[in-house]
DNA sequence: GTATAACGCTACGAAGCCGTAGCGACGATT
DNA sequence: AATCGTCGCTACGGCTTCGTAGCGTTATAC
């Protein structure tokens, strides 16, 4: 149910999750949906929730090569374009539709949650200016990444990791 | 019609994109824009052409209040609830519809072209390291602001421009 | 064995959208 | 004055979704 929910977003979009849909894909019956998730939203949140994944967290004692291995384990994401698609999608709906709000700070959450744990390793090492707080430095991690993805989706197998990494660094450092 | 189109992209999204909808909201016969615009695609991509406006071009003779004027002139769009989610939508759509691409692609150009600018300005100037393409410069240059709206919205107030500029300026000068 | 709860199935009226057809009205051209 | 092109209006059949109702089936608990 949630996963045929959760197909149905990543394949064809949010629009097209629909009671009748999700159903027919699941084979469970439209009424038992109604039953469980009384609203639409209640059913994206929850099929949001049960497919998020953790990406790993590298440990290598120093932050170049974290940096590095969490950038091209989250690089693939970025790649697959329906992948991209339901992100987008899932951040729209948020935009626009206050009780989805919740549903995309988990998410992120999630996706960011590995970061965290990087820079506050980084930090207690000194390898991280001190007065830099983990959210402006997020803006500059995620950020080649994500820009690229959007706006030169084409061009994300030409942003070379390493670079990227040293940059982050120069605005990182102390 | 096409004003009519822009405007229901920008106010209730994509999906409400319909030829009945633009055809009530515009006072226009549905028969009408069938005539004009036998696709749907069609009509979004005149209704978004015909409506992209280019951002003022700074030119204070220096990289730095360069950037910072950029920066502030597109602040107001990130803050945008429903602006944010109409290009987040576009940008989704064009990741799903190999013929919405072009559509995305006119869209990013407008916005970045002012930032070509002050980059190859700067570049003539010596203030930008001469190995650093203006693709891999726009990562670091859009992708905070762009991070900062898409995982952390309500925290765009606390983006300090001036800060954020000194940061981007580390990655850009030689 | 029986009560309770959950599920499946069918069907419904209402609403919206699609794409097209038919017909009349208007204005410009020539 | 006649012609051509464009537009407006109405209406249609087909399809999908919504949310609910009714009723039968299954399984678990006690």
């Amino acid at each position: 149910m949630l996963r045929a929910t959760a197909d149905i977003l990543y394949r064809d979009g949010i629009h097209a999750v629909t009671y009748d849909e999700v159903a027919r894909r699941s084979g469970v019956a439209k009424t038992t949906i109604y039953r469980h998730f009384p609203s639409r939203n209640q059913l994206l949140v929850a099929a949001v929730d049960g497919s998020t994944a953790t990406p790993l967290i590298p440990d290598n004692g120093n932050l170049r090569d974290d940096l590095r291995d969490f950038l091209r384990a989250i690089l693939p994401m970025f790649l697959n374009d329906d992948l991209r698609a339901m992100s987008l999608e899932l951040m729209a709906a948020a935009a626009r539709d206050p009780e989805l709000q919740d549903l995309h700070r988990a998410n992120v959450r999630a996706r960011i949650g590995p970061l965290s744990t990087i820079f506050k390793r980084a930090k207690d090492r000194g390898e991280i200016d001190p007065d830099l707080a983990y959210v402006d430095a997020f803006d500059f991690i995620e950020g080649p990444l994500i820009v690229r993805s959007l706006l030169y989706p084409d061009k994300l197998d030409d942003l070379d990791i390493e670079i990227t990494v040293d940059r982050i660094l120069r605005v990182l450092s102390p």
